[in-house]
DNA sequence: AATGAATGAGAATTCATTCAT
DNA sequence: GATGAATGAATTCTCATTCAT
């Protein structure tokens, strides 16, 4: 798997200077997203990561100071992916569902092609909470955005908050891990149309009882 | 946090004979809950758990093969404790809409009182995923149970199924994540109902223009 | 296999005074030979010991003072029951190359019949040095006072001493190592004759050249 | 004691890259001889060697996989050195029955120089079987050659075969434990000509009665 | 005598990180 | 910059032996 640079060390970010020297970053990085994906953060030993890079152990050192530095620059790398794919899936759609659905459906997608980035970001809870804490929040937040944007055309009902982004972010984390990772054979649009029915209608029956409790 | 013990070795669940051997273990499990949730599984040693239970490290393996035989062990107490603790919260409500915003009020009241609890088994994923599966999987399945006793009174949609109970979960599982183990300020009856809301009504604004897009 | 019990303790060697305790001594001595042959001293431990023997692990205690005194116990046992098994064989043989034909064959039979033996008084070597030279010192003794015998009958040549019986000794448990422990298919008649030839005849050509060199 | 170095791991036999690499194998390997041979396999641990060694505890596993890894490199190291000790002994000396007893004697001479070495070989029994096997059975395939060769000159009777050779090694090696590691102080030349007096002449009285017996 | 839990010293092994070349 | 050997703290696991019942 490719992953795009970012900052490498964790105190001191700077970018190595030599063409050479970017190439061996990005082996590593690679290299690591390959490790940390199939073995997880404690199982993977620098060693491991250095001997299918490619490079010697010790070269690792030039590029990151620790393991959880280069942890934390995967994580920072994949949120990014997943923040550009996520952009991408809804660039063209227009209507406040339908790019719910949209993202949802690309977010499937890219969970089924890249099945080690959910591990790698989800392992962050342990290995570098802030991370975690920061890609989740930072996807909540373009969630509430586009609510935001979908309750301005009126598309969207009024008073729609952050705990609804964390909902329906909850929503497409589960389905992710239920029909992306450990299932990828349901129809991707089908699970997509699933969850935006809820968005849509609920799940309660318009012609049934009246559902509030007297309670 | 008091434990209730099961099988407690991976491969020969061998319960102690003894009354002194029922305690002991008894309190290897509980301070397993506590090290395991404080430091995570990585970082508690085998000898951190017996210091904390007050026996000595040998003795450990009396009653476990392994730090993961006790985490194992230690998911499936758990995961048992947050089944019990939603059937009970759930017990004397009536309606599905309500029976859903109940279980929801309980996962989150739960999950503030022992937020360890959601740590460790979120860490199962990554040190014992066939446990972390099995606990998403039940849960599942009782979400699935009660939407389908609802859709048989009429107050669900029919054609719910698998699919929305994930959904269902996600959502729940999110927002305690954010408003019970990050944040345990917001009042929890306020996040019950909002979710609720979207399972009652969806999202859209139901006087806006047509939510189905075109294309 | 049954062992005849000895002198159960290191240091105090003292009968068990009921039958029960005959018994439960006997069962130890049994299930010690049958691990240390199939695992060596080292892996065998006292509770596999005990496992086997069908007893408490405490209880192992009541009998002998530590890991070594049951071996040693045991060494002086087999030791005990290959000399009677060895005059057994020779008992009512006549003839000084006779007996020790015969005495190789006992030896080869009952090192195939119980293979475990070998292993045990072998490893006494690093176990307990004392017991293993005190076997094959007396072992060596009696081959010596056979050859003594036969040296007064006139059959044996003068002059034979200690180091010739070492000799034999060893021709007969490498025998014993390659023709009943690896390999058991070869007929043993054949093999004490092979080995009775030596003795008889050497392995020279006596019609070829003069082998003694002249340096 | 120096040790030739050959393959050290068990599994990925891999030399070191570097000079000081390979001079620290080469000191744990010494190392290893040296505490195998004064304590035992059991009762040397890693760090006695790499003590011995001069070098960190953590260096051991850069060259060895585990002890047992070490010990079996041992063995071939010093199974070689046997050998070409051996073929040393016998090289210039001419005539078959000669050519066994200096080669008995050249082997009495190197273990009492070096009492370990057979210490080593001997525990290989109980801690690499295959090891030991391989030392013994090439052993015993160098005597059979050298009783083909006599043969063929017709300075061995016809008829020689395997078994002869076992029967040879035998001896030799009881002789080696009993004169060479017990009691040093005998003559080397007396008990190597006694051993060979068997091989020229056996046991038996030429001038008494007819060995045969009628049983 | 028997039981089985408890003990704790000891050993092997791992691996992130440092260092000399 | 790169290399690969060296380091040693930390951890898991074993098991002979002791002890309370």
């Amino acid at each position: 798997m490719a992953v795009s640079s970012s900052s490498p060390r964790d105190s001191t970010p700077r970018e190595p200077r030599t063409e050479r020297g970017r190439r061996t970053l990005r082996k590593l990085l690679d290299a690591a997203a390959a490790e940390f994906g199939e073995r997880g953060f404690h199982d993977a030993s620098i060693s491991d990561i250095t001997r299918r890079a490619g490079i010697a152990l010790g070269s690792f050192y030039t590029y990151f100071d620790s393991k959880n530095a280069i942890f934390k620059a995967l994580v920072s790398d994949l949120s990014a992916q997943v923040r550009s794919r996520s952009a991408n899936s809804v660039a063209r759609v227009t209507g406040a569902l339908a790019v719910e659905e949209a993202a949802l459906a690309g977010f499937l997608a890219f969970s089924r092609e890249q099945k080690e980035i959910y591990r790698i970001i989800d392992e962050a809870e342990f290995v570098d909470p802030a991370s975690y804490r920061e890609h989740y929040e930072s996807t909540a937040a373009r969630i509430l955005q586009r609510l935001r944007a979908g309750m301005e055309t009126g598309e969207l009902r009024a008073g729609l908050d952050e705990d609804h982004a964390w909902a329906i972010m909850g929503m497409n984390v589960f389905l992710g891990l239920r029909y992306a990772i450990w299932d990828d054979e349901a129809p991707i649009e089908k699970i997509a149309r699933t969850a935006n029915g809820i968005l849509r209608d609920g799940i309660a029956c318009s012609h049934g009882p009246d559902q509030r409790q007297p309670q």
